[in-house]
DNA sequence: AAATTATCCGAAACCGGTTTTGGTAATTCA
DNA sequence: TGAATTACCAAAACCGGTTTCGGATAATTT
């Protein structure tokens, strides 16, 4: 059924050795038999098998990525575009990507070590990197080529592809100090993965920076959804001194935030401002639209994919690092600072007092222009 | 470096083809013998190569699913879970998930014959069915094993998965009717996708059950994006003959709905009513929060997963079609009705006029609220 | 005790490719 | 014209497994 180079040769009377290396591009192969071979196989559909060629190649042309369902929420708003950037690069290769999911931690190491040792794919691009990541360190032993998106520590003995997320902090922070905000909160995400504690360095330089001492920021971590973002606002804001600002780590925790804003009967980017990291589509349609750093989830894909196949292909190649930035939507969920830390307590603690008659008020409106 | 059967043989000095008939569990191999080979592979730490088992067994223990980049913002809500339940239920076969990413839908053709064809996977889901769906018909040439993750023609020839979408529409539309709605529009999606049709029909059959001549139904298609839902229901709702609820074959033209209807300072729920389809996250978050069907895309994936296990690897097995309901999530867009169509014109064209007013006394009202 | 049958394993073929080796015929060179 | 190249291709080895075949030994039957 399907047809194999011992077809080919059969049905154009020479070996199958020959044909191969016709197919190769092999110099000693008169230039008509080639024509002849190529002419044959477009003919006759055929195309080697991948599988009987990884065998004397030692290639599977494939890449793996291995994805922890447990991170289901956090990983959702960018895992589909990073995908789609890895496999359009490496297709230019002849690589595909392979798609495994682990139930833990434990297993995503299994799965690791097993994908490369059955030679299933040629190497890892490691996604969400962690502080000592346990994937390095089997990969390591394996010798197995890896490329990181996000970085770690002993950065210069790998590729790695990262958004200079400690600049992208540090500049939502210088921007927040300019518009004369004084209180901030910095809602970090997942503790234990790198990219946490980048972007809380970036907070914390960008007030160093400026700092004439009157600068107050408040730290959390672990506020990785919608939920988490609004308990934690909703405390703060009702503190005795609410920060007038929000730096999230997360666009999902920020849009989390906004809500809290707006639960406070307050409104975002004009009583407390909101930034956010990541460019998730739900920013741009919430009210009002979510101040953010776009990351171009695509393009990390895919120069992960460049720098993975470069491993594989280019011996005594150098692992290469790369830093880009995100893009600064400026949007509308911050703003000019309207009220100090304790002016914002106050006008909560006063809104909240009011809000019955606010409502009297509004419904009065309602029926006045109904009629 | 990597360890080989043949290493594994002459660390035990037996044979190679002891030492696979041992792993392989057959029968002609003595108890003690197949102990001591299987104490060595686990002490060696040796896995057999994929890729070299391949070769003789003819399957390379993978699945493909094809992506098309184009269709990211249709595709981007489900795909993830999907992909997370495929690769869980093949894992217990061994098998892993390769994705590929086609740039058209030429390419989209090529990518599934080529994988195929070199054998880097044994057979196909197919998302997002469409009608006549080239990619069937390229597969069926070849005879590659396909499960169908949506409904399309001649279908007691394929196993398939599904959600019983006319059902979900039909539910949707009579819950309509029942709360007193009697101006209907339908935002159909992809039109040349199979569910489109399938929504439809669901509507149109909760009509016709219901029908006392009284039922209007606007029809509308490719309405697929936030930016189109909400495109088209300003358009609808400043007509003369506004629908009073709105059916959307999509959550995200569900929330473009409603964004619409409260840019006209409507009330989502009270002055009209949304469904949606999908139960994406952000139809939780939004204000009001979507009444839509929740769709289990992660069972759906791993059902798709058991089906194309049971296609490669019970021969002579007949295919199978699923078909399983979403859960229907009441929530707040939708609800009885308050105005008829000709009311709602009216009431959309006074508030309108009365907008400047509006703005007035609700600036009047914060500037009181503020001392 | 001889014949038969089971048990177990080595040897070899095979899967579908790639790559090396070696040989023949045609060219080039002296 | 003979020797040395060169061009080209067949044959064979190889990759790392699986599977078939057949033989040696042990166990059982007659």
């Amino acid at each position: 059924m399907k047809i194999t180079i011992q077809d080919l040769a059969n049905h154009l009377g020479i070996s199958k050795g020959t044909v191969s290396r016709a197919l190769r591009g092999y110099a000693d192969v008169s230039a008509s038999t080639v024509e002849r071979v190529q002419q044959a196989a477009k003919e006759l559909g055929y195309q080697p098998s991948a599988v009987a060629q990884g065998i004397k190649t030692g290639l599977a042309r494939s890449v793996g990525l291995i994805l922890l369902p447990k991170s289901r929420a956090a990983s959702r708003p960018f895992l589909m575009q990073f995908i789609n950037g890895i496999s359009t690069s490496i297709a230019k290769h002849g690589y595909t990507l392979t798609v495994a999911t682990a139930q833990s931690d434990a297993e995503m190491l299994e799965i690791h070590r097993d994908l490369f040792v059955q030679r299933k794919v040629d190497g890892f691009i490691l996604p969400r990197t962690m502080h000592n990541d346990p994937r390095i360190q089997i990969l390591d032993q394996l010798k197995a080529p890896l490329v990181l998106y996000g970085q770690t520590e002993n950065l210069t003995q790998y590729s790695w592809f990262d958004i200079n997320q400690v600049e992208c902090f540090r500049r939502a922070t210088t921007r927040l100090l300019d518009f004369g905000h004084r209180h901030l909160a910095f809602l970090g995400g997942d503790a234990p993965l790198f990219y946490n504690s980048l972007r809380r360095k970036g907070v914390e330089f960008g007030i160093q920076e400026f700092d004439r001492g009157e600068v107050q920021l408040q730290v959390f971590e672990n506020i990785t959804t919608v939920v988490d973002g609004l308990g934690c606002a909703l405390r703060l804001l009702q503190s005795s001194q609410p920060p007038t600002s929000f730096l999230c780590a997360l666009d999902l925790s920020a849009l989390g935030v906004i809500r809290a804003i707006k639960q406070l009967e307050l409104i975002p980017g004009e009583h407390v401002s909101v930034i956010g990291y990541e460019g998730i589509p739900e920013g741009e349609f919430s009210e009002p639209s979510l101040t953010t750093f776009e990351v171009d989830q695509y393009e990390a894909g895919f120069q992960c994919g460049v720098k993975l196949m470069q491993l594989i292909h280019e011996k005594g190649v150098k692992v290469t690092g790369t830093l880009t930035m995100a893009v600064l939507l400026e949007r509308g969920s911050d703003g000019p600072v309207r009220f100090n830390s304790s002016e914002l307590a106050t006008f909560i603690r006063n809104r909240k007092r009011l809000l019955s008659s606010q409502e009297k008020l509004h419904r009065m409106t309602e029926k006045s222009l109904r009629n």
